[in-house]
DNA sequence: AATAGTATAGTTCTTAGTGTTATAAATCAA
DNA sequence: TTGATTTATAACACTAAGAACTATACTATT
């Protein structure tokens, strides 16, 4: 669990010095610095995640695959651990994860 | 502007027939062959686009690279036009210029 | 029984993306 | 002015994600 409560930790660190900066505390140059350095490291998802990311939103493969702009094939495989998501994709993933799939519907 | 109305009125159908589903009229079934036939086709971000999203974030490119969790070369090569973002890509793309850098911030 | 939706699977091919290194401009501090 | 850091472009060889296509099989609907 350390782990995750590193990265939450994180999370809201950065909040707080984006708060920092909305209101002209911390210039824009630190917070450049500020965010290469504190953004959380690429957590991947596991086939079976993918799995359960799209099935909890209620959508088949040919679906998913048109909302994340891939082909069918490409989200089989994710499924079967066949390919893996490129960087991009774990992004979206875990947004739709922690959002929803119309959080990403464009 | 007749391609720019379709996709909006599309995606305020699209709304309503989510709505409906939510509250237990559309079966799920019927919501998934709604959407796989009226999401919004790809529209790719041209190299100029990308540097604005970006300018607009207000980052290097350094640290757009770490938030799509992608090399720093890729995104030098998507501003010049040398190489052109993958699907999951241009959605995360989308995503930023509507949203903010902030919400896809895993 | 037939049709349509779903998912797996394999194949070949293209190209996005990585990693590295070099270069050069602009910015900032000493 | 000098030196250090940040920024962005650029070229290289290499890897692997993804596309496009086809076939198979299971399931549910009409």
């Amino acid at each position: 669990m350390t782990k995750k409560y590193k990265s939450e930790a994180l999370a809201a660190l950065h909040e707080s010095m984006q708060g920092l900066h909305d209101i002209g505390i911390v210039p824009a140059k630190t917070m450049r610095r500020f965010d290469s350095s504190c953004l959380a490291p690429i957590e991947d998802m596991k086939p079976e995640e993918i799995v359960e990311v799209r099935n909890k939103a209620g959508v088949s493969q040919a679906v998913f695959a048109r909302y994340f702009r891939v082909s069918l094939g490409t989200i089989s495989k994710w499924e079967r651990g066949e390919k893996h998501p490129s960087g991009p994709a774990i992004t979206l993933l875990n947004i739709v994860k922690r959002k929803g799939l119309e959080s990403i519907y464009a």
